[in-house]
DNA sequence: AGCACGCCGACT
DNA sequence: GTCGGCGTGCTC
């Protein structure tokens, strides 16, 4: 045998501060030589002390890459069998830490379901018994204790103990990702032994005879989980132990998934295309076929069945043996979306979504990673998924803001698609009916291909848009959200057995205590927003922090009684619809009625099984539902989100009301859709009532055009954060001046300015946009910033780069 | 995060 | 003159 020649292996290691972005080299030792991979996690040591933290091996080498002598550290511990991590992952992680200003840490962990990361604890243990009596009687249960569960009247015990060296600290790093293991059993004799095996038994063995017969009917190399055994002898645990030891069958452990679906679907069929359809299936098929990386805009009004055409597509590419990954908003990610897939793929099917608990995720992680499932469906950081032999990829709704995250790494999933979609040459699909502007010009320029659904798949006409101007029912009738107009439509659709949609656009603005005295707001403590009334928890709370106060009833700035109540919150409408329909049911779903988990669901389940006639709700009741019997839209305030300093407020607003409009009217019934505005006259608003995509589109581009901003330029966004103000600002100015020495003069720089909501959480927040075509030295001037950054966090100002935000405000 | 190195105040 | 303050820098 020839012996094994020492490895050093690169690791990526988890320390949060101060990162290098580069690895660092440790020495495999001879215990774990030939254990340690690329893509592997591993423990390290890591600075003076005895700190143990996770790190990702990147590469393993024959020899010392470094130069200088110094003393590398070992590897101390492997966490896993195989990589968790293969190459593709590996170099997406490069190329995504350095495209959204991340480190590299971050990327690799964003890639694993979040079991995987590790757990960090601290333990402390003595090294000396001459100690005082109270210390002894400490450690009396335990040699080890953890640090975090001390009381501060221990720590103050064991606080000098500390110099004299007489306890030490231990760090321990666990893997939270662990597999349920269960027992499974497998016959281990052929039928004629177990006869045999059956006559030998003593009379009056019942147990064991009926255990024999069971066995006799499982097929010889079946493994089943002896817990199902169990449940269909209704023998108990000690009799297959007894069979085990008698040589009748096998025990062993084997990993079970946490099973998150709790119903079984009923398998169903591809459903036969429309000629539309079938067009632009065929052209997603033959770019698959031809293995060209071509990423695709499916532009396809409501109702035109675009889900079939995931569905055919995803189909074409499992018979070829390759897999498929297929992106939903989270919020679309409901059950309806999810057992259409499930029942047209079955077990092939994977889903990653934020309702999974960590170990529901990590086994449908695992599930993928193991080759058990070829077509994964999920949100944002499903994008990820370990699927090897990609074909497609499609993602639905692609002008969502949520496919954007907005802590580090801060990737867009559309950009990690695009990749992904080149590293496998395999197509891309961006489905929408309203795109976003950058998708819709790329497709325009030719950079992608450009599919198109101009019908409705029942057939149907796109229901009857009607804007209702609120000015004019301010003059003719007593303030109010829900105008006459409205309140008759509802009455009617009620009066026919109808149900109603009604949209309250929360953003921006909802119900606010004012004084009617002396104009006094009554705002949170910690940032600077006004507090929000919540009729549920009779408190006020803020909407950013959390911070929660009773309701005034005395204006704390005058003494007046007078304090009013202002703006619309779901909770408002609610009880106004209460007294005008006094019979109506109405289900209200918005953040508060969906704190809790599955209460989404629940509440769609209700409203769909007509348990209520008026589903009142924010943006989230805007998105992909489908309910036949729904024949009224209606939108109570569409502006509110136009007022916004956003220059993307009026794209919003129309893809919102498009897509709210859509819900109206979607089987057999004609659909009403009603929309309540002050800005009748506005085109975002006129254009969605309209449901002209294409001229909204033109119209927005020239603003854009004219205002120099995406898709014409590219955008950056820093922002900087600190507790006293004039150190977040002094340090965005300085920033922007170390930018205009870096920065052509065709870039431009926004601001810098407070941002909108200054102050949350008692941190002050100031911000700067970098507007710019080609900058040849911004990228490594950001990449330096992103370094040293790190140092002046340690002193608690953060600095966040933002590339192509979604947000402005 | 945590440890070492380094350069200024109040002390044996 | 020294002990120790915590600002600064580095961690394979």
């Amino acid at each position: 045998m020839d012996e094994m020649k020492t490895q050093y292996a690169q690791v990526i290691v988890d320390v949060a501060t101060m990162q290098t972005n580069q690895p660092y080299t440790y020495v495999i030792p001879p215990e774990l030589a030939g254990q340690v991979e690329a893509g592997m996690r591993v423990v390290v040591g890591f600075g003076r002390g005895k700190r143990r933290v996770q790190g990702f091996v990147v590469a393993v080498s024959a020899e010392n890459p470094l130069t200088s002598s110094a003393k590398l550290k070992p590897i101390l511990e492997v966490q896993d069998l195989r990589p968790v991590l293969n190459q593709e992952a590996l170099q997406m992680a490069d190329w995504l830490a350095r495209y959204t200003y991340a480190f590299k840490i971050t990327c690799l962990q964003a890639m694993l379901p979040a079991a995987m990361k590790a757990a960090y604890t601290k333990t402390v243990s003595l090294t000396t018994s001459e100690v005082t009596p109270a210390v002894r009687e400490m450690f009396a249960q335990k040699d080890e204790l953890a640090l975090a569960k001390l009381s501060p009247e221990q720590k103050k015990l064991l606080a000098p103990l500390s110099k004299q060296g007489k306890i030490e600290i231990n760090y321990h790093v666990k893997d939270r990702a662990k597999s349920k293991l269960v027992l499974a059993i497998k016959r281990s004799l052929s039928e004629t032994e177990l006869q045999a095996a059956k006559t030998k038994l003593r009379k009056g063995a019942k147990k064991q005879a009926q255990l024999l017969d069971y066995l006799q009917t499982l097929p010889l190399d079946k493994e089943v989980f002896q817990a199902n055994a169990q449940a269909k002898t209704g023998l108990g645990a000690a009799i297959f132990k007894a069979g085990a030891e008698k040589g009748w069958l096998k025990q062993s452990k084997v990993e079970s998934y946490r099973n998150p679906y709790k119903q079984e679907v009923v398998k169903t069929e591809a459903k036969s295309l429309l000629p539309q359809q079938a067009q632009v299936v065929q052209a997603i098929n033959q770019a698959s076929d031809e293995g060209k990386a071509q990423t695709f805009l499916l532009q396809g009004i409501t109702g035109s069945g675009k889900t079939e055409v995931y569905l055919h597509a995803i189909s074409h590419v499992l018979a070829q043996g390759k897999q498929a990954l297929l992106l939903v908003p989270e919020i679309s990610l409901t059950p309806q979306m999810v057992s259409q897939v499930k029942a047209r793929f079955g077990k092939e099917v994977a889903m990653l979504h934020s309702g999974l608990s960590d170990g529901e995720k990590y086994d449908e992680w695992r599930r993928i990673e193991r080759g058990e499932a070829q077509v994964v469906v999920g949100a944002r950081s499903a994008i990820f998924a370990p699927l090897p032999k990609l074909g497609l990829i499609i993602m639905d709704e692609e002008h969502e803001a949520s496919y954007k995250q907005d802590d580090m790494p801060r990737y867009h999933a559309r950009d990690v698609a695009i990749w992904r979609s080149e590293y496998h040459a395999c197509p891309l699909i961006l489905g929408s009916a309203t795109p976003s502007l950058e998708t819709r010009a790329r497709a325009q320029k030719g950079v992608y291909g450009w599919l198109k659904l101009t019908h409705r798949a029942n057939g149907k006409a796109l229901p009857a848009v009607s804007l209702i101007d609120m000015k004019k029912e301010i003059m003719t009738a007593p303030v109010q959200d829900i105008s006459q107009v409205l309140l008759a439509a509802i009455k009617q659709k009620l009066a026919q057995k109808e149900q109603v949609v009604l949209m309250l656009n929360r953003r921006g603005y909802s119900s606010f205590a004012m004084c009617r005295e002396c104009g006094f707001v009554l705002k949170c403590p910690n940032c600077d927003i006004s507090l929000t009334m919540h009729l549920d928890s009779h408190s006020m709370r803020c909407h950013y922090c959390g911070h929660e106060q009773g309701i005034p009833s005395v204006c704390p700035s005058c003494h007046s009684k007078r304090i009013g109540y202002y703006g619309t919150g779901t909770e408002k409408v609610e009880t106004e619809l209460k007294e005008l329909l006094p019979t109506a049911r109405i289900l209200r779903m918005d953040v508060d009625t969906t704190r809790k988990k599955g209460a989404h669901e629940k509440i769609l389940r209700q409203f769909g099984a007509r348990k209520a006639d008026i589903l009142l709700g924010t943006q989230m009741i805007a998105k992909g539902l489908d309910f036949p019997n729904v024949t009224l839209v209606g939108v109570l305030n569409a502006d509110t989100a136009l007022e916004l300093p956003d220059f993307r407020a009026s794209e919003r607003t129309f893809q919102l009301l498009t897509q709210v409009s859509g819900r109206a009217g979607r089987a057999q019934k004609q659909g009403e859709v009603l929309i309540q505005t002050f800005n009748p006259e506005n085109y975002a608003i006129k254009l969605a009532q309209k449901q002209d995509y294409e001229r909204y589109f033109r119209m927005e581009m020239a603003v854009r055009h004219r205002g120099g901003y995406p898709p014409y330029f590219y955008t950056i966004k820093i922002t900087t954060s600190y507790r006293d103000e004039a150190t977040a600002a002094k340090k965005i100015f300085q920033i922007a001046g170390q930018l205009k020495q870096v920065l052509s003069p065709t870039a431009q720089i926004l601001g810098p300015s407070p941002r909108s909501v200054m102050r949350v959480n008692n941190r002050y927040y100031y911000q700067l946009v970098i507007k710019y075509k080609r900058e040849s030295l911004l990228e490594d001037y950001l990449q330096h910033l992103l370094l040293i950054s790190q140092k002046e966090e340690r002193q608690g100002l953060r600095i966040v780069i933002d590339r192509e935000p979604i947000n402005f405000i």
